[in-house]
DNA sequence: CGGTTTTGACCTGCGC
DNA sequence: GCGCAGGTCAAAACCG
């Protein structure tokens, strides 16, 4: 069976959200760049849905209550910046996620079907602490998890929950450099707001307990307005 | 009842 | 062309 560490892993995964990677120095490595070229919209939301948790001191810094494209666009770009430098510790001493996401830049460029294969789908990288995978407001449902070669944790596989026809999944594997870090790749786009709240019966699964008992506090910050 | 996780099977891209 | 590995599907089980 999974051991503690995959059940933690699935416990976190269930809630993530972040902005956007831009890998300018991996590993010692010429540049990599994993952004998303074309999905400003697509991060808007996501930061429309962060910023209300606080999920980073720079988020509850914005202004973006009062002026939500504006506050948010600078926030976005900020948000850009401090982030990338966490996400380019991806793949420092990590040469397969080093090679992985060189991969997926070099194929950025061309548009993606749903269901392309590997490294020739859109995608957006990013390194997370686990309470960053918590201050998501993202509803996310597990449909598959895969054991990686070379890597000691699973890789589980997420999709959008709140519409079937929501094409936004999310890939999240546990560091194996560091166990507490969660490496998150994000693919395809949410075409809708992000859910307000969640379905009381939302995760009502077994391992995702600890993570509900997470999302009402964050919920509740939600709600207050 | 409606939503989720689990998990084995299947599909497909990629390297040799 | 073959085999491997990653990504997805779908049925069953679970939970409140």
């Amino acid at each position: 069976m999974e051991d503690d560490e995959s059940w933690d892993l699935h416990a976190v995964v269930r809630s993530c959200n972040t902005i956007s990677a831009d890998h300018s120095t991996v590993a010692g490595r010429t540049n990599t760049t994993t952004t998303i070229d074309n999905d400003f919209d697509h991060v808007m939301g996501t930061i429309a849905a962060c910023r209300d948790h606080v999920m980073n001191p720079l988020f509850s810094n914005s202004n973006s209550a009062e002026n939500p494209s504006e506050g948010l666009e600078e926030v976005y770009k900020e948000g850009c910046s401090q982030r990338l430098t966490t996400a380019a510790v991806v793949s420092v001493g990590d040469e397969e996620y080093v090679h992985e996401m060189q991969n997926a830049s070099e194929s950025l460029s061309t548009e993606t079907p749903s269901r392309k294969r590997k490294n020739q789908q859109k995608k957006m990288v990013v390194e997370l602490s686990q309470e960053e995978l918590c201050s998501d407001t993202w509803a996310w449902r597990k449909y598959g998890q895969k054991p990686i070669k070379g890597s000691p944790f699973p890789r589980n596989y997420y999709k959008c929950s709140t519409s079937k026809a929501c094409g936004a999944r999310k890939q999240v594997e546990q560091s194996h450099t560091d166990p507490g870090i969660f490496i998150v790749s994000y693919s395809g786009e949410h075409i809708h707001p992000p859910p307000t709240h969640r379905s009381p019966l939302a995760g009502s699964t077994r391992s995702t307990k600890v993570v509900m008992s997470n999302i009402p506090t964050i919920l509740d910050d939600t709600n207050h307005s």
